[in-house]
DNA sequence: CTGAAAGCGCTTACAG
DNA sequence: CTGAAAGCGCTTACAG
């Protein structure tokens, strides 16, 4: 049951260096105040004590007495180490990695936190969360109430993801889908498209509505039509508005529905982009459809999950009540992949 | 500085309670012994209590006091989320999330120590080591130092990779390369291979040198002969000796290597395996040469990380010097993966 | 059955 | 300049 690791303490320093266990703390510390005023010699003498031995500060006993543990916990709603889910989390794991690196603190992943609903709660009678000096969430969809609640007992947290979940102001590093979103319509507007279609899962989530509303702008902006429409499993309705001439191009919510377009419109005979243009509002790195880059975004993930560690850690180290001096919700932007299923469309070559 | 945040203690949940702390603890970890035996009455109105409020037990605290943490430590020698590093890492992080998980423990990735000399040390002044019940220990090489320090300390930990490095009894999870490159050397034998060559980076670890013990131990016994030889950056010499007739067949220490060996037989206007067999001592899966796949092993890096967090969990239940009760080295066995390029010699066709 | 007390290892006012 | 003491939140003998 109890490891029963020999581990030396302060007042074995202490004793080995003929001074009070205080002194020990003062001097591992550097506690070199108003009212203390510790000479070299015993400062030299407590150093050599320590470096005889092996001794290490308790962690534990230091988070207790009230400082900070340079831990971070990482909590994530799904397995974020498995093989498929890989794709997504790894580049964020990277990006956490570095951050931490370059800050000197450990990571702290709450694997144990029981699975419920297919998803990890974040509270539980043994969660670890106090351990941590503060914590990044990860995950495609949050819980409302884990954000609510850390907001209200001020623990220091970042969510990955643009959150509006909760009425809570909830500290966020995210994307901005907007700003890309603009640039490739403005890249279709330029190639000569005036009508395309935005076809969407119907999912509810902040980036989900970031993209829908800059569609609807930039196609008024433009003057142009850009009607949206649901993809259910059969696609052939789509398509069919494609043959019809409806669209010229078709931007496609995210890379996953993009490549099932792609596939539906060759499978009906239509070449992409010589019949229609196809775009993603995603990362299309690794993607190609019919031997062709996919034309869409890509994600600085990693940009953006070291973004949230620096942001969690300003967040530790400053009192809860000047938090909004600070901007704790922040936008990244990536850049527009011009690819190669954007292209002109037939009627004007 | 300092999280202010208010959390709840069990001092409040006894005032809420009316009872003292002490049996507010009590309940919480459900003690209920020969001294100690708590109404259903109190119980429940504890409980009520609790659940009322946000209380969780600090972690910190309880692992002050004595309790284990169930937080288990994972120390890499290089960074494990890169990119690069993914290929060998990432099946290893799979088998400790997915053996973390079941365990009901939390993994605390020691991110912050400092890089010496190309790899990160594990023991330094700020060490986070202790606030974990026990340590996996990850790299494909390890400071013999660092082992051994552990062992002295009756730390609870486990290597992944066997280890000889040093003197004392290290805890580890390794795999039988022996009797996977017997079962390859076998299938060579069966094909009709009587004469093989061994190719190495003369290397020094414990994973190659077993493998080199095998390949003579197994051609010993088999009574044919497959010399060493080691790869330079030029491996003409080693194609020339596959053109003389030396040798049917090439065993290469590890699978980027073998992939060399391919490229320099290719060059030389060898064929694989039509004028010579080929097949890596090492894991192959995604691996394919001139569109065959790979003769070689795999190799199961899941299974082995849980294994050693599975191994460290009984270690830390364990009296230090009762340790020497269960296996604390052991060896998880492959699948011998017969592939493409392993083929009979021309002579027998 | 239940609570007051000691102790885990550390930090930080507070007195000398 | 330095140490005795209180306190962080918890657990566990030890007395009632």
């Amino acid at each position: 049951m109890s490891p029963k690791t020999r581990k030396v303490t302060q007042k074995e320093i202490a004793q080995l260096a003929g001074v009070s266990q205080t002194t020990v703390s003062m001097v591992l510390n550097d506690r070199d105040g108003t009212n203390v005023r510790i000479p070299d010699a015993t400062r030299e003498r407590v150093k050599r004590a320590i470096e005889q031995s092996t001794y290490v500060a308790d962690p534990a006993a230091r988070r207790l007495a009230g400082l900070d543990n340079k831990i971070i916990g990482i909590f994530t709603y799904e397995p974020a180490l498995s093989p498929e889910s890989m794709d997504f989390y790894g580049p964020l794991l990277t990006g956490l990695e570095r951050a931490a690196e370059e800050a000197q603190c450990d990571l702290l992943f709450f694997t144990s936190s029981p699975v419920e609903e297919g998803r990890r709660r974040l509270f539980h009678r043994q969660t670890r969360l106090r351990l941590a000096d503060g914590c990044v969430l990860l995950g495609q969809s949050m819980d409302g109430g884990d954000l609510e609640r850390l907001v209200d007992e001020g623990f220091p947290f970042v969510a990955v993801g643009r959150r509006d979940e909760t009425a809570a102001r909830v500290p966020y590093v995210g994307i901005d889908y907007a700003s890309m979103t603009a640039g490739l319509v403005d890249q279709a507007y330029a190639r000569g498209h005036r009508r395309g279609l935005y076809v969407h899962r119907d999912t509810d989530s902040p980036a989900a509505r970031d993209r829908r509303a800059q569609i609807a702008s930039s196609a008024a902006t433009l003057g142009i039509q850009i009607p949206e429409a649901v993809a259910r499993d059969d696609l052939a309705p789509l398509v069919a508005r494609a043959q019809a001439g409806d669209a010229t191009v078709f931007f496609a919510e995210d890379t996953f529905l993009a490549e099932d377009l792609a596939h539906a419109l060759h499978r009906s005979g239509l070449s992409v982009p010589d019949d229609v243009s196809l775009a993603a509002l995603g990362e299309v790195r690794g993607h190609v459809v019919a031997g062709r880059t996919l034309s869409g975004f890509h994600i600085p993930r990693t940009r953006v999950a070291a973004a949230a560690l620096d942001l969690v850690q300003s967040l530790i180290h400053l009192p809860a009540d000047e938090w909004s001096a600070i901007e704790v919700q922040q936008l990244l932007s990536g850049t527009v992949e011009p690819g190669d299923t954007l292209a002109s469309p037939a009627s004007e070559r």
